[in-house]
RNA sequence: GGCCCCAUCGUUCAGCGGUUAGGACGCGAGGUUUUCAUCCUCGAAACCAGGGUUCGAUUCCCUGUGGGGUCACCA
């Protein structure tokens, strides 16, 4: 039997870590777990350590990178290590630290903890066919487990493309220890010969995560309970290695209304979209904390800095609480309120303007007449959603039809999301990357232009297109170009 | 489906063997306010089920049920 070790009470301040994967908008989930994990650390004078899981090549990008850091900072969880920060313990990249995962997964086949595995993925897929016919739970077959490691490495010299699998044992199980729910023991059965280092030279999650966390010298690993199943896997590597595992913590998930695991079909979960709704990086803060958190003497509202002097593990619980923003809802009304004249006025300005007061100063000056115009000229620039009634006539082109406007304005959405000039949403970028989409999909810019014009603002009239859309912002235009397309298919015929 | 986790009002967090089961949000009813919002008062609303253990179970144990997670060369 294999056991993750228990209680071992650290006299030293504890390291903890969020690892997320930039692979998208911030996720309020990855806030959530950042939260106790900084609270945690915070409380105990340790390090809060923030390192970039980048290891999938194909969907990792930079300007994800930059949204996580950017969200973090907004709600003020500053890392103490990471990789625009330094540290002892860096890189903080796990795309910057492939040798010495190679390096690491030698020892692994040295002592036959691990194997390599020479199986296509045709095979796998067939195997994986034929597991499923045989109603039997999918997994590897060992097919190359008993391959003679000299062997092995001959035909890993020579060229053949394989991966290295973790050799788990056949029988027997292995413990792992939540600090949060007592043991965990499942049957080395049931567990996978996890491929660690895949064709491409990159280690998968498992080994980058458990080679990091004890190089990184993490003594609490804080993170989700959709991590439980592959936590022996992890127990099995520190072992391979023999090294001594960190304490695990694994909290419950963020759910959706129907208890589902937070998803974006389901609710808003981009920290950008709260935070470009208007709400304050305290109120999300202490919102979060209030699930799966408690002060006590039915306390709900307090600070970041509240939380970490009371915070205990017997103040967490284990379930996965409702995202439900009704209560986020009334404990930001509260904080308006609550707010004096002097700071909240800075703060409505702040937010309204975003930035962008001289961009729409620019934009108006030749439109308007008297001073008196200007905040009914730029009205449109602020607030959510717009009234597509009055220009319902005008959202579909002639010889267009409604399907077809429906079908553009949602490729288009779309595709702002995954386009390099959509993601900066800047006004050459944006022109740029319309047009080549125009006629990608065969539309005129006559037709789309106009089209994107009155989604985005709600008016048949605005300034420069691009500089409208720029200035409108990302979210902003995501929104109404959604707002419009239900209201597309709100419409009869 | 296998394995694993979880289980108190609609939601969230209390309760940690003996309570009229509490707070907040939401909801309902009043009141203040020219209106709305705020604010105040009151109200409805929960221990998943069945077995144990115990003098006594919401609380401990078991089983069931329900919900969730996970079963990739994604994290």
């Amino acid at each position: 039997m294999t056991e993750s070790s228990p209680a071992r009470v650290g006299t030293m301040p504890p390291r903890v870590r969020i690892a997320p994967s930039p692979t998208g908008d911030p996720h309020v989930g990855t806030a959530y777990i950042a939260l106790f994990n900084y609270a945690f650390a915070k409380k105990h004078g340790g390090s809060f350590v923030l390192r970039i899981e980048d290891t999938d090549q194909n969907r990792s990008t930079r300007s994800s990178e930059t949204a996580i850091f950017d969200a973090l900072r907004w709600l003020g969880l500053q890392w103490d290590e990471g990789p625009d920060v330094g540290g002892d313990f860096g890189p903080y990249r796990q795309s910057e630290r492939t040798a010495l995962y190679r390096e690491h997964v030698q020892t692994l086949l040295d002592n036959g903890s691990a194997y390599r595995c020479f199986c296509t993925p045709e095979r796998l897929a067939d195997l994986r066919k034929q597991q499923e016919a045989a109603k039997q739970n999918p997994g590897y077959d060992g097919h190359c487990r008993g391959v003679d490691p000299l062997e092995a490495q001959r035909r890993a010299d020579a060229g053949e493309p394989h991966v290295i699998r973790l050799r788990v044992p056949d029988d027997g199980e292995t413990v792992l220890h939540d600090e949060l729910r007592g043991e965990i023991r499942i049957a080395n059965a049931q567990i996978d010969d996890q491929v660690l280092l895949k064709s491409d030279g990159f280690p998968t999650y498992h080994l980058a995560n458990v080679i990091d966390d004890h190089l990184m010298g993490i003594t609490h690993v804080i993170r989700g309970e959709d991590w439980i199943t592959s936590g022996p896997k992890h127990v099995l590597l520190y072992q391979g290695f023999g090294w001594e595992p960190p304490l695990f913590f694994h909290l419950g998930l963020l759910r959706n209304a129907d208890k589902s695991k937070l998803s974006k079909r389901k609710n808003p979960v981009s920290v950008d979209h709260y935070r470009s709704l208007g709400y304050m990086p305290s109120t999300f803060l202490n919102f979060l904390a209030t699930l799966g958190f408690s002060m006590g003497e039915d306390k709900e509202r307090f600070s970041l800095q509240e939380m970490i002097d009371a915070f205990e593990w017997s103040r967490v619980s284990p379930g996965g609480p409702v995202f439900d923003a009704a209560k986020l809802d009334a404990f930001q009304g509260d904080d308006i309120r609550a707010m004096d004249p002097a700071a909240l006025r800075d703060a409505l300005v702040a937010h309204a303007f975003d930035g962008r007061l001289d961009t729409l100063i620019e934009l108006s000056r030749e439109r308007i007449t008297r001073l008196d115009d200007f905040i009914p000229y730029v009205s449109f620039f602020f607030g959510g959603e717009v009234d597509y009634g009055p220009v319902a006539s005008r959202l579909i082109p002639k010889k267009r039809e409604k399907k077809e406007v429906i079908k553009i304005l949602k490729a288009y959405l779309e595709e702002i999301e995954k386009s390099p000039e959509g993601r900066a949403f800047t006004v050459e970028g944006l022109e740029a990357f319309s047009r080549e989409f125009c006629t990608r999909h065969e539309w005129k810019a006559k037709e789309l232009f106009p089209l994107l014009r009155i989604a985005g603002t709600g008016r048949t009239a605005s300034p420069s297109l691009f500089e409208t859309l720029a200035a409108l912002g990302k979210d902003r235009v995501r929104l109404r170009l959604r707002g419009a397309l239900e209201f597309l298919r709100s419409q009869p015929g």
